[in-house]
DNA sequence: TTCCAAAACTTAGTATACTAAGTATATTGG
DNA sequence: CCAATATACTTAGTATACTAAGTTTTGGAA
């Protein structure tokens, strides 16, 4: 990092209060939401992380394991941990083909399929209230801003080697 | 939630598209912030969540646990666990009164009171990539819709009773 | 065709974070 | 004064998420 020696925005001090911290405040944002979001699904029997998958699956089902973790934004472990528990929870079943035995392919069962009716509202109300006070353009103005944080941290982590990288 | 009729901002369909959601954004966000500023502190032998409870200690030394949990975002089992990990990696103390023996304080050992000058422009660093191409005044627009997004969520959490505070 | 590398997923181990329920100490109301 | 409540912290159990290192299958190059 900082192979130019273009100034910094803040001295460091600065970042050492957490309310100056882009990333402690994303924290709490998604903490925040995450937890109030899991009052009203719980209710249903939906756990805040079983629920980031089922959004992704009612917009795409019959996905690859890969496809999901990656438009979840999780490592594969996490999603192969997050499956079990859906399909313990008869959410999900997942299929092989003859086509590529490699791949696993996940369905929604109709139960889950049923919910998106009631607990995307449920999703839509938490939001509600997260941008409560303020105008349609202030939301859409940190969307974008949250949008192109992600992929300067993006482009970053994908120019440097890991430390595992490294050692190799 | 909802007890007024307000309109809804976008109907619910429009949220199970990730890209719309604020709290997926936070998490990538926090996770991506994190993930890069892990490369850079592990290499001092401090981890990301290590480092949270650093930065406020060297904003703050010598305050309770409870205080720190407050101050840093975490309930207080999360600060109990973190704090066991500092105290064995030799970056704090505990020290008890009889003033009040139920509290306990934290204090940097020396090691990590000279470790802020290290690790300190590396979050600095980070926060350098996430923002490149934005101005100042777009940080600050960021910094400000989230901490109103945290506050609006806030209030709504204080409002309502939690599923144990209904079972009592 | 066979061997090597890549792709897709799993397993193992760990860190981070929570809720619920417990212990010990202090404070306060009757 | 003392019982009830509140405060400060801990323990137990679980969910979420990661990295590193496997296994199995596929595809491609020699």
């Amino acid at each position: 990092m900082a192979k130019k020696n273009q100034p910094f925005r803040h001295p460091a001090e600065y970042y050492t209060n957490p309310e100056n911290s882009i990333g402690y405040l994303a924290r709490i944002v998604f903490r925040s939401f995450s937890r109030l979001l899991e009052r009203s699904t719980l209710e249903h029997d939906v756990s805040a992380g079983q629920w980031r998958f089922l959004r992704q699956l009612w917009r795409e089902d019959g996905i690859t394991q890969r496809e999901l973790s990656e438009r979840v934004g999780m490592r594969e472990p996490t999603t192969v941990v997050a499956l079990k528990g859906l399909e313990k929870a008869g959410f999900i079943t997942r299929k092989k083909t003859a086509e590529d035995r490699r791949k696993t392919f996940i369905h929604l069962t109709p139960h889950a399929k049923e919910l998106e009716l009631i607990l995307a509202p449920l999703n839509a109300e938490v939001h509600k209230v997260a941008t409560r006070g303020m105008t349609n353009e202030e939301v859409e103005t940190l969307r974008v801003l949250m949008r192109r944080v992600i992929a300067n941290l993006a482009d970053e982590t994908a120019k440097l080697p890991t430390l595992s990288d490294i050692k190799a």
